[in-house]
DNA sequence: CCGAGATTTTAGGTTAGCCTAATACTGTAT
DNA sequence: ATACAGTATTAGGCTAACCTAAAATCTCGG
């Protein structure tokens, strides 16, 4: 069952097509072609046609008109691909200066690049970490990944003081104005008003004040704390 | 003339070409289609193919029948390639563990991968060093490269004193044979006897005897060392 | 200086992955 | 129930890089 099987080498267009799937819908549900289209900027044919022959590999199923699933064979190399990620992430930050918010492009083409040794070094160099730079999870070697329960920042209640776990959102730009706002993983705020329209909520970070708006909360994933 | 051009990005299998290409003949005699077909383990066919767009792209020249010869934008660009490959390993063997006999294949594949932002802060981790772990010498990121002179062990007289400063061998299990005799960059040996024939010369390391033949012999490269 | 053998190039074919345009399917709204 | 809007697939093409087999060119010994 759990045999672990001397994977034929995966190509890195192959890669990528079963992370995007697995990150499009990890529980499993079924991926449509065009979310997949959009993820990887290509069109639509030419993921049909990747498709089909991921699923002749036995790598992902497809009914035709109707979505796309990952195996356990696609999806257990989809997870080697989000460690894989994920690590070089953290070891980048750790080790060679790299900010949390400019280093998702880097690990996007190391990722296919490194061994399995190098991935492992540089786990043991991190100390096996569980997260990475954005508080995502990182699967372990086995495949196993631990999720941890986490509530959108727009669905904080007022008053509550919570730490940012994980920042959702790869572009760039995004993440640099998120830095500039001394928002990012680890870091404790308060919730201090909420607008009745366009979900913006007030925050406390430290001494100072900020409005939220309604992709910003989503974007932002909380830990519940106790308060000391 | 010097204009620091914003190179087109270069495909994986044209930055192998030309990095080929520059190691077959760095001082810039031509290289045959065959001797690059046999390096990087491809037909003559379709070495000549792609020979033939890389000098449409102005990266080197071909006098058909005659051979290839870089241009300077070929040398600027496979001296990129040669430092890159060369901080790679160098940084792997500092900070991963990696020991100088097995690091090529990773570093082969990171050189692709890796950005120049990445490769400059590993040269700042690493203190910018000039010889990479078999001692080779890495190009600076202005492409200026130094030579240092050395002698291949084969041909040092009797009795002289030397430090190996290089190691010139790709081959992972030659390499393993090496280091399993102690050799390796920077340390010092002492000719103690030389065979008339095949070059067979027995070296003094440490306190150990060796006999090493012609290839090896020829593999090895030292500085003379003043005695002390 | 001529031809045999080695080297190189041309000719023609394959594969992976991508594209656009055209066609087929799905599901919803009348 | 049906037509239409949206989504997915098929059809047909392209490019980069590779290959083998055949033709062209070079080199060197006699």
């Amino acid at each position: 069952m759990s045999a672990a099987v001397a994977h034929e080498p995966l190509t890195r267009s192959v890669e990528d097509y079963l992370k995007a799937i697995y990150q499009l819908s990890p529980e499993g549900r079924p991926a449509s072609t065009s979310e997949i289209a959009n993820l990887l900027a290509l069109s639509p044919p030419s993921v049909t046609g990747m498709v089909k022959r991921l699923s002749e590999h036995g790598l992902l199923e497809h009914v035709p008109y109707r979505g796309v699933q990952l195996t356990d064979a696609g999806r257990r190399a989809a997870l080697r691909m989000v460690r894989r990620h994920r690590l070089i992430e953290a070891y980048l930050v750790e080790f060679l200066g790299y900010s949390w918010d400019t280093v998702h492009e880097e690990a996007e083409r190391l990722e296919h690049a490194v061994s399995e040794t190098m991935i492992e070094r540089m786990a043991g160099a991190l100390g096996n970490p569980s997260v990475d730079p954005h508080g995502d999870p990182i699967p372990a070697a086995d495949g196993s990944i631990l999720e941890r329960a986490c509530i959108a920042l727009s669905d904080v209640p007022i008053g509550e003081n919570v730490e940012i776990s994980r920042v959702h959102e790869s572009q760039p730009e995004r993440l640099r104005y998120i830095a500039s706002l001394g928002l990012r993983p680890g870091v404790q705020v308060t919730v201090v008003d909420r607008q009745p329209f366009d979900d913006l909520v007030t925050i406390e970070v430290g001494t100072d004040k900020q409005v939220i708006g309604r992709e910003l909360g989503h974007a932002l994933l909380c830990a519940r704390k106790v308060k000391p």
